[in-house]
DNA sequence: ACCTATTCATAATT
DNA sequence: TAATTATGAATAGGT
């Protein structure tokens, strides 16, 4: 339609081919959209011009049609060919974990899988059994040691608290020794080397210390892992 | 065009709908053709009719397309908000995950051995990993608390000890002043309360009880876990 | 961008 | 469903 048939071969000029495309995709667009609401279609329609832009239209949106293509081709193939659907979804997750799998290279290191595209399923399966036996094995030896360390501290602490426990009584034993050897003392003489001051202050002292370990011994409550 | 002018809107005569449409389609895909040897465009046209039926032109494939779509459409996202980027595929990656164990699910039991053990390696892969990783966010929080339960126990086994060294030193110092006191005491007077034995025996024990608590001060040694 | 001669698409009819 | 045809729509080429 316009002064003369038009041959559907590419446009050489440019200018010309540019201006072809604005119309014809504009005019396209149209009867898209009329095709959609005249006929009550889902339509979706995706143009990239020869300089890369894109241009698209969808009666609903263009990632539900996608989707629903999707879904509809997969369902189609599956009626053709029950087998080759595994096949195909197969090569859609592989071809959209190799994508992720180098989107995330760049802010994490991953190191899993890869080398181990070469194999079997078989081997596979009994290198990943093994790897998790392994796994298991060196948590579960590792968390016996975690705990085993905090068991036998706990043991030593108490150890140590008691030890401490034993000292003060036997320091407020001597003190009291000490109190009545002062008294007889100093009932009979006073001219050892010993002041009374000094004496006084060993005493406090021996009390705050005292004070201060009865403070420590406090219950352990870490979480028992019978679990793991 | 036609035989008068047609208003745009949804064509209630089933049948006549249904006529327009297999006009309007062909017609559609015609000009999409042409759009793209004309103008040397990348088109790609698919259509779902009222009645679920799919039809698609593409001028180099339809996945391709939509591959390409998607590619310039996470560009353009990409630039719009860079950190979006991982996400999205995320999203993606969950999304086809997601439709393929559902499917996997369907049929896994129609498919003969072989062909499940391809299917069951991929999805169990996935499966692991998410396993894996989130098992490793649980250990590691584990170990976080067991590694500071240990420091914590250490720090106050050291303080302990701490104590008990000063207890000694006062216990050494206020037998040393005992000792004294008894020789001034038993130098003047000799009725007090006190019997020599008893006195004795205290120093004895406390001796006994602080070469104990010289042994404990060991190194702890269990494994740093910045590796894990 | 606009114009318009011309071709094309298609609505109505068979 | 297919062919025919009258007519409106799209657009090529020119300005």
């Amino acid at each position: 339609m316009g002064r003369g048939k038009t041959v559907i071969q590419k446009i050489d000029d440019s200018t010309s081919r540019q201006v072809t495309f604005s119309k014809r995709r504009k005019g396209l667009i149209k009867k898209a959209k009329e095709l959609a609401i005249l006929c009550d279609a889902e339509v979706c329609l995706i143009i990239f011009s020869s300089t890369d832009k894109l241009y698209d239209f969808a009666s609903s949106s263009v990632k539900s049609t996608i989707e629903r293509f999707n879904t509809t081709k997969m369902e189609q193939q599956q009626l053709l060919n029950p087998a080759s659907e595994v096949k195909f979804w197969q090569r859609e997750a592989e071809t959209l974990r190799q994508e992720l799998h180098s989107l995330q290279e760049n802010h994490r290191r991953q190191l899993t899988g890869e080398q181990l595209n070469g194999l079997s399923v078989k081997d596979l399966r009994n290198l990943e059994s093994q790897l998790e036996m392994s796994l298991r094995g060196i948590r579960m030896k590792r968390e016996h040691l975690l705990t085993n360390e905090i068991k036998e501290l706990t043991r030593k602490r108490s150890l140590l608290h008691h030890e401490n426990l034993e000292l003060s009584r036997k320091v407020q034993r001597i003190r009291q020794e000490n109190v009545e050897l002062y008294k007889k003392a100093y009932a009979t003489s006073n001219t050892n080397g010993l002041g009374h001051h000094e004496l006084v202050d060993a005493a406090d002292e021996l009390h705050a210390v005292v004070r201060l370990q009865l403070n420590q011994p406090e219950q352990s409550h870490y979480e028992t892992s019978s679990n793991s």
